[in-house]
DNA sequence: GCTTGACTTAGAGTCAGCTCTAATTTTTAT
DNA sequence: ATAAAAATTAGAGCTGACTCTAAGTCAAGC
């Protein structure tokens, strides 16, 4: 079992940073120690193990809003037993939801792919244009 | 030659962005029609591939003050001739500045195959289960 | 020459996404 | 049992990145 400061630790997320995700929705209420809404928050592996997913997303320029729609809908990403009933309509959902963000995903890398490819043009510009004056200055 | 608005229908930039990353350093500021400093700006197809190097640039993830800390040191990106003399130690600058970008480009790419790895472990799992359900539905 | 429309500026306003404060309670170590 | 460290809350404040307003200038068509 985690605590907030441990899964700060862990992520790279201020706890600051983990209660406003949590208060907007973009992250489940965890488990508390004592009551049912009382004490400190209580995170599991597997718990850590979403939350590193979602902060992916953030980090790779999804926005909270976008992420949102994704995790709404009853929570469609934490495979924990509680949650919603498996059955066949949800199931049909949470793939249609998982194709979607994929899909976003590629889009994101080729748009990665476009961008190195032109730094790696004007790269070779420079370089090339550096190994015709070292060429020039061996000759002097 | 391009007017602003061109550009920002040819990049999908607003002109309010436009003006404000010219003046705060993030894109060179344009030649003008008449004069040295009045009258509207003129664009190239230059400055329009520049700009929209730096606007993947931006879509990716980078945010504005590590884009100026690429394009700083005499706008290291433009290729323009005018720009600062081409000798062997802005040449080096130059592409040790490309060298420490594409690094950054791999490594968001790195970000994104890891997210996109779970995702697709986790439509494989609910994809898996779909099946299962399916194969049960036609034994009854 | 006048209107229309796109351009110009400085500076104010907006919104997302944190980030912190203050006052209080809980947890942990001795 | 008590002191220190870490957690809690609501809500205020801050920063980055736009986004717009207002007041004015310029160029083209009628």
């Amino acid at each position: 079992m985690y605590s907030i400061s441990d899964i700060a630790r862990l992520t790279g997320i201020t706890a600051y940073t983990l209660r406003y995700y949590e208060r907007i929705g973009v992250l489940p209420k965890p488990r508390r120690q004592l009551g049912n809404s009382g004490g400190s928050r209580q995170y599991d592996d597997l718990d850590l193990r979403y939350i590193r997913f979602i902060y992916g997303l953030k980090q790779t320029g999804m926005t909270l809003e976008d992420i949102m729609s994704f995790t709404k809908d009853g929570c469609l990403l934490t495979e924990r037993e509680e949650d919603a009933p498996i059955i066949e309509d949800t199931l049909h959902s949470r793939i249609d939801i998982l194709n979607r963000h994929i899909a976003d995903l590629d889009q994101r890398m080729k748009q990665l792919e476009e961008v190195k490819a032109v730094a790696l043009e004007k790269r070779a510009f420079y370089s090339a244009m550096l190994e015709k004056l070292e060429k020039a200055d061996h000759i002097l």
